[in-house]
DNA sequence: GGACTACTTGCGTAATTGCGCAACCAATGA
DNA sequence: TCATTGGTTGCGCAATTACGCAAGTAGTCC
């Protein structure tokens, strides 16, 4: 990937952490995090998707910088990156409601 | 559109919710609305794009339970339907910042 | 090294989305 | 009724996305 030019605006990268979070799927990853660390193999199950799956959701998540993750031997662990994502996602539900 | 089936559960609507906000433009109506009501040509010009394609922004937005809209006339003015919006753009631009 | 587990990445496809453009309502005023 | 202004809706297209599946990488243990 190339690096973006120039600036890119906070409204930008307000959008793009949004869309990371557009997914039910996600948004089910997210409330399993906000419990603690879990693997993707953890997660894929949770949540219901295969591994692959999972993923690419959890790569999207990171690259918007809401999870983060460890290695530890051969299982990779992800957790929450920003506890304001769990506020945000707890109003999400309040203006979904 | 059929409508959908049972219910649809508080996290597909969260993850609507949160693809309505992904899009800059439309975070740019909502920047707009937070100080007050405004009208599609105006939030058009201000945003930057055509009329017809904020009329579609817009809508977005209104199934999603974000703006509200009210005609005046020849006039529709759209406002923030929920307070909690605001909110949640905020912390979206702490996580993206 | 070889087998195994845990993830990641690449690829093809069906579905969705943003946009421009044209056409179509809705309200006002002559 | 006709013209005008302000929005909305329909259509076609290019771009993006989620998913399944196959293949590749990383780390552990024998």
């Amino acid at each position: 990937m190339e690096t973006t030019l120039v600036t890119e605006s906070l409204r930008d990268r307000s959008a793009a952490v949004a869309k990371a979070l557009a997914d039910a799927k996600r948004l089910g990853v997210v409330e399993r995090l906000a419990e603690g660390e879990r693997s993707v193999s953890d997660l894929s199950r949770d949540v219901g998707c295969q591994v692959p799956n999972m993923s690419q959701h959890l790569a999207v998540l990171r690259s918007a910088g809401i999870v983060a993750s460890r290695r530890e031997g051969n299982t990779v662990f992800y957790r929450l990156a920003d506890p304001n994502v769990l506020e945000v996602y707890r109003l999400l539900q309040q203006v979904a409601r």
